[in-house]
DNA sequence: CGCAGCAAAGTGAGCGCTAACATCACGACG
DNA sequence: CGTCGTGATGTTAGCGCTCACTTTGCTGCG
C-alpha cells in the first residue's frame, strides 16, 4: 500500500480511501491512485484488514457433512450468492452435531472474525445447540418448517407435504401413507405435519408414520412391507432416494403403478428418471442458499429485517402416481 | 492476550509460546497459562496472527458450482480432513470455469492469504488455467485419469473404466459400446481411454464414442437409440446418472437386461436400487478429498512429497449386467 | 480584505499477534 | 571461584491496514 501511495504521490490514507470510500477524494486523484493499484498489482492484504476493522469479509456456513443432495446444493448456492457480495464462504462440516460440536465449529468461526454465520444443519440438535450458544456475531439459521424466524431461512416443507398428500388424495386414493426421514431432522417432522394435516383436512385416517432414514436401502426395506400389504395403495415418502428403493421393492414384488402410487420429495435431478419417473415435489435449494445470504447480508447491515416468505415448493407430476386400481 | 498474560503473571509473549511452541515454557508456567486461558476463555485473533505470519490456517478450494456427486462429496473430504489438521476450509465455487474466472477465484485466495488452494475442478479448462497462472501458494489439482503429478492428486479412472469393460467382455459380449461424459472433463477422456485400452488389449472392435453430458436425461436419449440397435448388446456409460437414463429408455423399449448389459460409474449410493441395481464401479471421494489435504500439507510444510498411488477403483457387480442373450 | 466553513489530504496510533533479539538465572567446568 | 553456556522469560518492533484526528487549501460572504 505505501509503495502504491508514492507511485501516486499520495498519502496511504489517500489509497485507503480510494478503495474503500466510494467518495471524498477528488477525481483527478482518485484516478491516479486506481493508475498505481493497477501498475503494482496491487492487492490489499485481508488479515491486515480484518484486523483493523475487526470483521472480514468472510461469510462462516456450518454445515452437516453429508453429501445429501439438499445440503450440497443449498452450500453452494450460498457460495454462489456470498461471491457476488464480495464476501468469501468459509465452511466448516459437521458429521456429528451436538452441542459441544456445534459450540466449537462456531467458535472457529468466531476467532476467524467471520462477518456472519450460516447454519445449514436442518437437525433439531443443531438448532438447540444453537440457541443455547449465540455467539455475538449475526447468525442465519437453515429450518425447514419453521415461519416465524426473522434469523431463519425456511422452506415451506408442511406445504410441500401437503401438495403431496392432496394429489394422492384428488386421486382418488383413501388415504395416504407416510414414510418419514430419520427423527431429529426438521425435515421430517415437517413434511409430517404437512402429511397428517391435509389428511385431517380430508377427514382421513392418518396410519402410523413409518421411519426411514433418508437412503434409499430404507427405502427398499420399507417397500418389502408395504409391498406384501394390499390396503395400501398410495404412499409419500420423505424424499427422492427413499422412493427410489421402494419402488425397486415394488418392482420386486410385481406391484405395478396402478396398485401402489408413491410420491417422493425434493425433486432430485434423477428422480424425472426412475422406473416409473418419480411424482414428487421440488424444492429450489439454490434459492435457499440464496436467502440465507440476503438474510444474513441484511443482520450484518443492522437493517430492519424484513421477514420473507417462506421458499415455496411445488408438485411435479409425473409416472409414479395413478388413480387405485380398484 | 494482554489479559492472559496479566493473570498468568508472564509476559504476552509466553502466552504466544504456550499456544504455539512445544517446549520451551516450564511446565509449571505453562500451566498457569493455560488456567488463565481457560479463566478467561481467551482464543487468539486469527486476523492478527495471519497478519504476523504472513499465513493463515485456511486452505482454499476453488471448486465447479455443481451438485454432483463427485465434486459434493470430495469438498465434504477436504473439509474434513482440514478440519482434523486444524485448518479452515475457505470455498470459492465457479459456474464457468475459463482463464479469467480462474484467476479471479485464485486471486481472492491469496488475498485472504491461504496457505494452500486445492483446486476440484476435474475439467481442462481449469487445468490450463492453473498452469498458466501458478500463484505463488502450494496448490494441489485433482486430475482423475494423471498419475505423474506431485502436485495433483489422481484417480486411476483409466483402470476403472478398464475393470467395467473387462467385466462385460468376460461375460461373454463381443464388444462394449462406451456413453461418455462431456467433453472438456478429465474424467471423460480417462474414462474413454481406458475402455478402449480394454477393447484393444482384448482384440475387440471399439465403436464411435456416443457423447452423453453426465445427466440423466443425455443417458435416457441415448437409450433410446440404443434400444433400437439390435447389435448392442453390452453399454459402459460414464457415470451413474447416465446409466440410470439408459435403464430407462431399454425398459420403455421393451430391452431387458438380459438383452442388454450396462455398467455405470462413480457408484452413487442410489446406484444399487435402480431397476435392475447397476452394475458400476466404485469411487471413493471422500478418500479423494483427504489426500488432496495431505498432499496439500506436505506441499506447506515443504517436504519431500513422496508420490502416492493414484486412489484405486473398484467393480461393484449387481444386476444390471448378464452374458449376452443368444 | 479577512475569516469562517468545508472538502480533500495527511498524520499518528493501534488492531493482536509473532519474530528476533536481549536479558536473566543457574549450573558446570577449568 | 570466575566465566561461559544454556534454557527460560521479557522486550521491542513490526505485519498492513483503518480510525480518529489534524492540517491544508479553497471558496464565498460580510
Amino acid at each position: 500500500m505505501a509503495d502504491v501511495a508514492r507511485l501516486a504521490g499520495v498519502s496511504h490514507q489517500t489509497v485507503s480511501r480510494v478503495i474503500n470510500a466510494p467518495d471524498g477524494v477528488r477525481p483527478e486523484v482518485r484516478q491516479r491512485v486506481e493508475q498505481a493499484i493497477k501498475e503494482l498489482r496491487y492487492q490489499p492484504n485481508a488479515a491486515a484488514r480484518a484486523l483493523a476493522r475487526q470483521r472480514t469479509m468472510n461469510l462462516g456456513v456450518v454445515s452437516i457433512g453429508t453429501s445429501q443432495y439438499g445440503p450440497a446444493t443449498t452450500l453452494f448456492g450460498i457460495a454462489e450468492a456470498a461471491r457476488e457480495a464480495g464476501y468469501a464462504t468459509s465452511l466448516v462440516s459437521l458429521a456429528v452435531i451436538d452441542r459441544q460440536h456445534m459450540k466449537t465449529a462456531l467458535e472457529h468461526l468466531v476467532a476467524d472474525s467471520v462477518a456472519g454465520i450460516i447454519v445449514l444443519a436442518p437437525v433439531a440438535t443443531a438448532v438447540t445447540a444453537v440457541h443455547g450458544l449465540s455467539p455475538d456475531v449475526p447468525l442465519v439459521l437453515f429450518e425447514p418448517g419453521v415461519h416465524d424466524g426473522v434469523t431463519s431461512v425456511a422452506v415451506d416443507e408442511t406445504l410441500g407435504a401437503r401438495l403431496a398428500t392432496r394429489h394422492l388424495l384428488e386421486l382418488g386414493h383413501d388415504t395416504v401413507w407416510h414414510v418419514s426421514g430419520p427423527e431429529g431432522w426438521l425435515g421430517t417432522d415437517a413434511r409430517i405435519r404437512g402429511w397428517r394435516a391435509e389428511l385431517a383436512a380430508a377427514r382421513r385416517v392418518a396410519h402410523e408414520v413409518i421411519a426411514g432414514d433418508w437412503s434409499a436401502d430404507s427405502g427398499y426395506r420399507v417397500g418389502q412391507r408395504i409391498a406384501r400389504d394390499p390396503e395400501i395403495t398410495a404412499v409419500f415418502t420423505a424424499n427422492d432416494q427413499m422412493a427410489l428403493g421402494l419402488l425397486l421393492a415394488l418392482r420386486e414384488h410385481g406391484r405395478a403403478v396402478n396398485e401402489i402410487s408413491v410420491v417422493g420429495f425434493d425433486d432430485i435431478p434423477e428422480s424425472a428418471f426412475y422406473q416409473p419417473p418419480l411424482t414428487t415435489v421440488r424444492l429450489d435449494f439454490t434459492e435457499v442458499g440464496h436467502r440465507c445470504v440476503d438474510r444474513l447480508l441484511e443482520l450484518i447491515r443492522g437493517e430492519a429485517p424484513a421477514p420473507k416468505p417462506p421458499v415455496q415448493p411445488e408438485l411435479v407430476v409425473r409416472g409414479s402416481t395413478a388413480p387405485p386400481a380398484n
